[in-house]
DNA sequence: ATCCATGCAAATTTTTTGCATTTGT
DNA sequence: ACAAATGCAAAAAATTTGCATGGAT
């Protein structure tokens, strides 16, 4: 994952303003492993800007390629900061996301696809089952 | 592919109502390899239902288990008729989308993943790239 | 000072719900 | 006749846009 200092250093670089929202949005994005949606972004964020404003700011962060969207089942958009290639492992019971070193998966998956004759530029994988911890519950 | 004389026998067996709507939103499924959204179900269908109703119907529909949803990555769901398991294949250029027999590529995900301790009941997967056609253009 | 970021209101888009009416069996 | 399906209006939820103001450099 990237981190906040390199982000930040990124951001001066390219001329790119350092505001509070901006700040603040970077940490708590670096602060948890699970993706967050604008709407938990905003209750997160102790000085609660604008779900607008927090919209805007993901578009920006996106468009620079500092943080990551993805789409779960139920649809809605969730961020986390770049990282390497991953993919998710969500516990439908609990709800906890986990990451996952996506290369072993990824390289067989390509073997696959290149057979279709594609140019494959993206791909995404969730996974979704029970946690270890919730099925001893 | 489930035909839709196999779905309009289970339907009968299960004392369901074979309405014009239902009917005719199984036709449109049936006849197309495309997912198709809500809006695009309203479109296609002669006589206009409300998109109230064919939400309700969907519902219905994904309940019983014809039809499959799935959300890519403009968060948009879309529906098709249930099959074997698979996987899809979207052109981001012309927008056409290919379903892919999974077998294989999940088998290998499959074993990766159980070392997590995870109960995976369920998994998605979609491919993004520009089909053959469009590499010619 | 300039340009970008922000907040607010309002519009859009997708989906859901309540209720009265119609339709399939 | 009865239960389920339908249409319409309205609400809800997620996201986007316009515009005037505030903030970073």
């Amino acid at each position: 994952m990237m981190s906040t200092a390199t982000i930040i250093s990124q951001l001066k670089r390219s001329g790119d303003r350092l505001t509070e929202n901006r700040l603040k949005l970077i940490n708590i994005l670096a602060a948890t492993s699970q993706p967050l949606s604008v709407l938990e972004l905003v209750k997160k964020n102790s000085s609660q800007p604008h779900k607008t404003t927090v919209y805007r700011e993901l578009a920006f962060l996106l468009k620079n390629n500092l943080v990551e969207e993805i789409i779960f089942n139920d649809g809605i958009k969730r961020y986390e900061i770049s990282s390497q290639h991953h993919h998710h492992l969500v516990c439908t019971n609990c709800k906890k996301i986990s990451k996952i070193a996506a290369k072993k998966i990824c390289h067989h998956a390509a073997a696959q696809l290149k057979k279709t004759g594609y140019i494959i530029n993206n791909h995404s994988m969730e996974f979704f089952g029970i946690c270890p911890k919730c099925q001893n519950k």
